[in-house]
DNA sequence: AGAGTATGTTCAAGCTGTTTACTTAGTCGT
DNA sequence: ACGACTAAGTAAACAGCTTGAACATACTCT
């Protein structure tokens, strides 16, 4: 149940080993078919060592064996699959207008969703629908007989690392808030991980974790909903993410990118929030709070007013994601969050801003691939789940 | 010679052991007079094993025993001490009006200095002559005994992680430059660690790496000079840079500030450079390239153009401090370059700017503190010579 | 069928951290 | 001044992990 992160340091033989079981549980599952020999050439580990670390995986359930290899001139090596029917992991996102929650296997397939409209309210009564809701996501088929390696919950708002408190999230009304400890009480028979996180840095952990083949280097995931957020995770092995002291690491949307421009709700003027947000485009089209943003401008999108308005919030959104790439420089962008439904009149001029600048300081030798989830509802409950796999993988679960 | 750092994913038993010896190298570095038994506390590791730890260390002449501790209540600890007159390390920054260079100590005491104004050539004459002075600088009597730990060279342009190429200095004219393997042919007797990086991200991790007593737990540094970088460091024990695949993370002088702004040398309009940076100053007041830009100011301080621009140019920069705050959120930034020379009609402006908005997203629970470096001279050559040791630190030196 | 080659396993050996008991060096109380 | 007490540091036996070399296995090529 504690999210604080232990800094290693130094370590006993234990610690070692577990750290090689880690490594090869790691590997298998980001290079699915991998044999013993391939292991132990890329880890620089003795063919006896990964052997006795293998059988150890194999008889927790963590890893399966599949099929023998072509062979190469000798004898084919097995192929080690992750064994994808024994655990799964709950993931689950505090919306502003929505509850989504899943349940993943260690793969990343999502054995069940539920996408829930809801209208916030305290903090409290929404731990108890959560609670309820998970419940009944734990009751499906797909997951019953599983075992259940833990829980994480993606939040709105910032939240320094180590320790699990929303600090703020203001389309939700909420501060300090420690949710974890709100929701524990309803499910007091959840074992196993209990972590929360900004929903931005979960997505961006879950995109990056949950890659198979080319795996980057880093991976920048930008929020583009009611408000704007962003989160970098960095590290093929075990992602590490950039929260910051106070947990404002990718608070994008309070950047200034016009000077004495508007003024934001933060009370600043010029943040980007006043140029590309749900909140923003709905102030200057005169869209009330209570309709729905999308399916509101969906019939309107012809409309000049509505036009202007998307493709200028939309080139805003293009020098954010420059900026971005000029000061965090990740390996791949991608970009999510209920804005992106709006379509090409929204994306077309960001993407294009990006695209003519990104190679302005560099020349054109190598690309920063900028993608659009195609459907971003599950992406922050998924990575939320994310996490729980590589606090169940890395922490001391693994025995 | 190789500056690739390889991501360790799994380890031996010799591993296993440096790994403890770094730790308590690092924990008697950080926190000078620390016993085996506060060692073997904070480390996790018990008595016996700190106390091998302690006399390797010992014999290998990194660490020093001092005075007996004040009793409380039992026997004494003896103090530790890291040794800091057997080692030197050398940082030199190759900066665009000048050449820097230092020989430090293991605890960060710069043993001697040099500062030698050039124009900048070519890069393989520049390597010849930064060699002679290094040559210059190691015959020195407080250096000439000690045993040289390796080289660290800052440069001003990006340089990605593991390759150790400098993609582009604009302000020098170059581009591609191996830098070190132009350097190493004038130096074959030089062994140990060699390492090149961006000058930025040198003088972050050397201010993160020599802090004594109360460590952040990340560091920003911003360097604001002919051109405005910047460069994160984070984590107390090995801080870790964040460089972005193609080196570009820091480049905050190329983020978009003033949409539609001026047009800045990258071709783009309204980079923060065009607002804020050594090149924009002399372009709005008219000074000529070959005049120092500070020498050229300070008598014309009182002058209300000169007043105005450096205001604005002052606001500017307080404007890129919040967004940094607001992107990364580091627990402390430090502000160098020569621009800081310039005193309070710049600096005024932008720590205002930056005091005044640091807490409109969470309220005033946590400042994050913002200081100028007093003298930056050697700030960047300093902490070349801060990542020769964390490496060797870190490295297969240590057995 | 037999030689060749690479995979995976077994087991004694070596190394590292741990445990336990002991020595050492102070303080405190009488 | 002496002894009881406490905590730091050390020595030796012990436990656990990786290793190295020999061996068994499984496929291909001739």
């Amino acid at each position: 149940m504690a999210t604080s992160y232990q800094h290693q340091k130094a370590g006993d033989l234990n610690f070692l080993k577990r750290l090689n079981r880690s490594a090869i549980l790691e590997m298998v599952r980001r290079v699915p078919g991998l044999t013993r020999a391939d292991i132990a050439t890329q880890a620089q580990l003795t063919k006896a060592t990964v052997g006795s670390g293998v059988q150890s995986l194999l008889n927790q359930g963590w890893l399966k064996e599949g099929d023998l290899q072509k062979s190469s001139g000798g004898r084919p090596g097995r192929a080690l699959h992750l064994n994808d029917d024994r655990h799964y992991l709950l993931g689950a996102e505090v919306g502003v207008h929505r509850l989504r929650l899943v349940a993943c296997a260690p793969s990343g397939k999502v054995l069940e969703a539920l996408h829930e409209p809801f209208v916030p309210t305290t903090p409290e009564s929404t731990a108890a629908l959560l609670a309820e809701l998970l419940q009944q996501l734990m009751r499906s088929p797909a997951v019953a007989q599983r075992e259940n390696l833990g829980i994480g919950v993606a939040l709105p708002g910032p939240i320094a690392t180590g320790d699990a408190v929303l600090r703020r999230a203001p389309n939700l009304g909420w501060q300090d808030v420690r949710f974890l400890d709100l929701l524990h009480p309803h499910l007091p028979e959840l074992k196993g991980v209990w972590l929360m996180d900004n929903e931005a840095k979960s997505a961006a952990f879950g995109e990056l974790y949950f890659r198979t083949g080319k795996i980057p280097e880093s991976l920048l995931y930008v929020s583009a909903g009611t408000g704007i957020g962003s989160g970098l995770a960095e590290g093929s092995h075990s992602p590490l993410l950039t929260r910051g002291v106070q947990g404002l690491a990718g608070e994008i949307g309070h950047t200034i990118l016009q000077p004495g421009g508007h003024y934001c709700h933060c009370g600043n003027r010029g943040c980007a929030e006043t140029l590309v947000s749900g909140w923003s485009i709905r102030a200057t089209l005169g869209i009330d709070e209570k309709d729905d943003l999308i399916q509101t401008l969906e019939p309107r999108l012809q409309e000049p007013e509505v036009t202007l308005t998307l493709r200028r919030a939309g080139e805003a959104l293009g020098m954010l994601l420059l900026n971005l790439h000029h000061t965090q420089n990740p390996a791949e962008i991608v970009l999510g969050g209920s804005l992106t439904q709006l379509g090409n009149t929204f994306l077309e001029p960001a993407l294009t801003y990006f695209e003519a600048n990104q190679h302005r300081l560099l020349g054109t030798t190598q690309r920063v691939p900028l993608r659009v989830v195609e459907d971003s509802t599950f992406v922050a409950a998924r990575g939320a789940a994310a996490q729980v796999l590589a606090r169940a993988i890395h922490g001391p679960e693994l025995s």
